[in-house]
RNA sequence: CGAAGUGUGGCUCAGUUUGGUAGAGCGCUACGUUCGGGACGUAGAGGCCGCAGGUUCGAAUCCUGUCACUUCGACCA
């Protein structure tokens, strides 16, 4: 990537300090704010209206797949966390607890739900009784609570906003079915929307979620070379079903238990987009997810007719349908161009005196800076075009950036070798034991299995830790 | 939870070693001049120095405790 004229001195550069640049982006965008307790951010205007465009988007998707959204309590009985065992002690070491109410003191305590399985579980288990009441495909939107000990903002909080989808099903195969047909409802939401290519598969069973069979994953890289698990999708089985008692009669008088589902994409994705598409400049949006598409920044706005010339404009495309806003603030347009820059708001629209002579404006992509002299008159069809093309220009970086940091290996040397110069994944060949796991996390320095893709490629015979015979080839890297 | 660091106007920090009337830059407000890549002048507003004790004639500064935040590790969406 070539290097990029740095106009502002408040980011620092992103190859300098990555994990710095991240810190600065979050707050010169003013995506949000730390708060007073650790771990649990104000989320500001700007990093809201990022999530209400996820949310409307996504939601939208899980509709069209039938869908259907509900709310529970975010106060769990701990006898109702207990009843699955794997669950508890996935979960135990990061719940929080509610002991009293007003001054009195519980008889039972309660968690702040880190994940509602439990709950929804429960609430199944008293109302499910016929094959007529499957399925049952429901979502909420919400918050939930881990008392994460190392916090960053929007990638590990200890609140984070998410949505959780849980089902239920009569058949093993159906609920299989969703649990896949979901990871599929992610990974093209992901790519389509936020520009961001990904990796899919399974998890290993170390990897995978507390009491699940199965867990599908959808994994990012990031700039840093780091891995981030952009959304799963669980199948249980009937797991939590016989733990909870959740059975149904079928049509010949028979009872069973159900299968089930959950999967859950949280508010760590703005930090997906943030560390995929950010630059020393500051955040860079995808046209279709940015809450503001465009910004009108006049020139010379002091001089006769600019401003009204710009707010004319600003109107033309909201009747358009584009979202847009202005700058008429009396900064100089240099201060007004970085800031847009910062936002990360994906194109801006220079209007003064020169562009009003010659019945023109001067569209200017956020992802390149390039310049785009446009018509006035075709204005309101030539943006949609650009904003398309960013869309499609950001993609397709980020997924030549993917391919680049995609390398194979088949002996240590090598794995380690290649990891360490330059991060990414690395696919290479696994016997399926969790020692070789653990051995290979620990000699790459960090490692891990990120997933085993559905695709699979015959890289070897032999697992490339142990040498035995290998089952799986395997993508590793290391995670956020 | 281990290790390190930091809390002083909205922000970034100086002042703490050696106790003596609370500082700078940026930002903010008003007015004027500017305006195609973070412009400038003038005049202003704003802080019981994280919190609680203690030592002292006197504490931002020394002592004790406590809370929070940041970064790095182990655990995790």
């Amino acid at each position: 990537m070539a290097k990029e004229k740095k106009f502002v001195e408040a980011i620092t550069s992103r190859d300098e300090d990555f994990a710095q640049w991240y810190t600065d982006v979050v707050s010169k965008a003013a995506l949000c704010d730390y708060s007073g307790v650790k771990g649990c951010m104000v989320y500001l205007p700007n990093g809201y209206a990022i999530w209400e465009k996820i949310q409307a988007d996504l939601d939208k998707r899980f509709k069209e797949t039938g869908v259907e959204n509900v709310y529970l309590p975010v106060l769990i009985p701990e006898s109702l966390l207990e009843k699955e065992k794997d669950h508890i002690e996935g979960f135990a070491p990061e719940v929080a607890w509610v002991t009293m109410g007003g001054n009195e003191p519980l008889q039972e305590r309660m968690c702040i739900r880190p994940t509602s399985e439990t709950l929804f579980c429960e609430h199944w288990s008293r109302t499910v009784q016929s094959y007529r009441d499957l399925p049952k495909v429901w979502n909420q939107w919400c918050s939930v609570l881990r008392w994460e000990k190392t916090t960053r903002p929007f990638l590990r909080s200890r609140e984070f906003l998410w949505q959780e989808g849980h089902t239920i099903h009569a058949t093993y195969e159906e609920a299989e079915e969703r649990t896949i047909l979901m990871q599929k409802v992610y990974r093209d939401f992901i790519q389509e929307s936020l520009a961001i290519p990904l990796i899919a598969g399974k998890k290993t069973e170390s990897e995978k979620f507390a009491g699940a069979e199965d867990t599908y994953t959808v994994e990012a890289l990031m700039h840093d070379g780091k891995a981030l698990q952009a959304a799963t999708s669980h199948f249980f089985g009937s797991g939590f079903a016989d733990a909870f008692g959740i059975n149904y009669l079928d049509k010949n008088n028979e009872l069973h238990s159900v299968y089930e589902t959950s999967w859950g994409l949280s508010t760590r994705m703005i930090g997906g987009i943030i560390m995929v598409h950010g630059d020393d400049s500051g955040l860079v949006m995808p046209p279709r997810i940015a809450p503001i598409q465009t910004r009108v920044i006049p020139i010379a706005q002091h001089k006769e007719g600019v401003l009204e010339k710009a707010a004319e404009l600003m109107g033309t495309l909201k009747a358009a349908g584009y979202s847009v806003n202005i700058d008429d603030s009396d900064k100089s347009p240099g201060w007004k161009f970085s800031e847009q820059e910062m936002l990360g708001i994906p194109t801006r629209i220079e209007i003064g005196p020169k562009d009003i002579e010659n019945n023109q404006v001067v569209v200017v992509r956020r992802d390149t800076r390039e310049k785009i002299v446009v018509s006035m008159d075709e204005i309101t069809d030539r943006l949609g075009d650009i904003l398309e093309t960013i869309q499609k220009d950001m993609f397709d970086r980020a997924k030549k950036f993917l391919d680049e940091h995609i390398d194979t290996a088949v002996a240590m040397e090598e794995m380690i070798s290649k990891f360490q110069a330059k991060g990414g994944f690395i696919k290479a060949m696994w016997c399926g034991c969790e020692e070789c796991e653990e051995a290979i996390k620990a000699e790459t320095g960090g490692a891990s299995s990120r997933c085993i893709p559905a695709e699979q490629e015959h890289l070897s015979d032999t697992c490339i830790y142990c040498g035995k015979p290998a089952k799986h080839m395997v993508y590793w890297g290391k995670s956020y």
